[in-house]
RNA sequence: UCAGUUGGCUGGAUGGCCGCUGCGGGAUUGUCUUGAUAAUCCCGGAGAGGAAAGUCCGGGCUCCAUGGGAACACGGUGCCGGGUAACGCCCGGCGGGGGCGACCCCAGGGAAAGUGCCACAGAAAGUAAACCGCCUGAUGAUUGAUCUUCGGAUCAUGCCCGUCAGGUAAGGGUGAAAGGGUGCGGUAAGAGCGCACCGCGGCUGCAGUAAUGCAGCUGGCAUGGUAAACCCCACCAGGAGCAAAACCAAAUAGGGAUGGCACGAGCGUUUUACGCUCAGGCCGGUUUCCAGGCCGCUAUCCGGGUUGGUUGCUUGAGGCGCUCAGCAAUGGGCGCCCUAGAUGAAUGGUCAUACACCUGCAAUGCAGUGGACAGAACCCGGCUUACAGGCCAACUGACGCU
């Protein structure tokens, strides 16, 4: 799983599936190739000042280090950091994070067919 | 022991497991120019701060082609001496203010160069001024006396109640501030009108590198405040910033159209053309001068690009220790050390153990929360702001004991 790491492809997730979770949010967009899974991580400023902005993106990033079963290939995924990301413990935001991607995988799923028969 | 002042240090600890980013070494595989490079793995070691923050000053470095002189504009600084690469910083001193004291605070040049402003209140806010009061003179009324034709007239009085003319800044009242302060004399009442002391100005002497201090003589009250109002004086100062800038790869453009001005002179070669010289134009905020560089100039419109990598990038006005000079800031000498370099941005996640903090039960134990302020982005020197708790040193005051 690689990473993400251009402004373009941040805004693209933006504009495809959400999932919003306790601890944290997912958004993914389905590129439609066969290259590996890709990752990346947002928190913004409304969630405070660099210390706690920092420590939310590290635990985002050692959830998803843990979490490799559940990217697909062909997928970009951004993960959303709240406020409620610091005092929620770290084994409920891994629930928290593969619940994410069980759901939005399915709600992709069912967006495509919907397009299909249209 | 308590209360306080100043300066400095520290900035959560220990261990297990799993990760991330550089660096050094090694192995395997691929490539080729055979010692380089790319990928993967293993081992070793390193990896946020005192403010990394605010971006407020001063520098280094890079570009604006570069260097220098003069004037102006804009901006900054402002007691004196020293330190420094430099500063608006630091140290020492002076002056003023505060504190019993250790000590602290000060945007601290010029207000007799000029202009402006001083709300409200108040009579008056700066060529002083007369509201109340005080004083002098005249006078009305009053009162008294004399005369009388009984209407009044004349003389005196002027404390009290008025009017007019003048004097006065002592007192009252207003204000942040009322044209030196206190006392004595003086005066009709008063006033630097005179005197003493204090304050202020000038001159002289002494001490000090100086700011300034002390002493003497003298002047005479002349000089209200405000310069963080304009201003004057002295000194300093080009602009933009690492998204600077350079290189590599890809892409490409010193792109096109229209109009205006110019397309000059001389020489050489082979009359177009090219080269050289002069003229002309452009080159830091403006003007100008010197050296120098560049070459058609200019206006309007249209279209396109602005991505990836490497360097810059961490050895520096660098730290630590000893020593010498200095009251100190700081500087000299000697020895030792190398201590983050990321770029959607590493420096962590998690668990355990004690240790602080807070809350509750409740009574010195248990349970829960959970670790001050805060995250490098080219690098230094400062300033400012934020900061739980802990430690050290020197000094001051009070109380007690010897």
């Amino acid at each position: 799983m690689e990473r993400l790491k251009k402004r373009k492809e941040f805004l693209r997730a933006a504009r495809g599936v959400k999932w919003v979770t306790p601890g944290l949010i997912l958004q993914c967009w389905h590129r439609g190739d066969d290259d590996c899974s890709r990752i990346g991580f947002t928190v913004t400023k409304r969630v405070g000042n660099a210390v706690v902005r920092n420590r939310v993106k590290r635990r985002l990033r050692e959830v998803a280090r843990h979490d490799k079963a559940h990217g697909r290939t062909g997928f970009d995924y951004v993960v959303i950091g709240r406020k409620s990301t610091i005092p929620r413990g770290f084994s409920e935001l891994e629930q928290d994070l593969s619940g994410a991607f069980r759901g939005i995988h399915g709600k992709v799923m069912r967006f495509e067919g919907n397009v299909k028969k249209d």
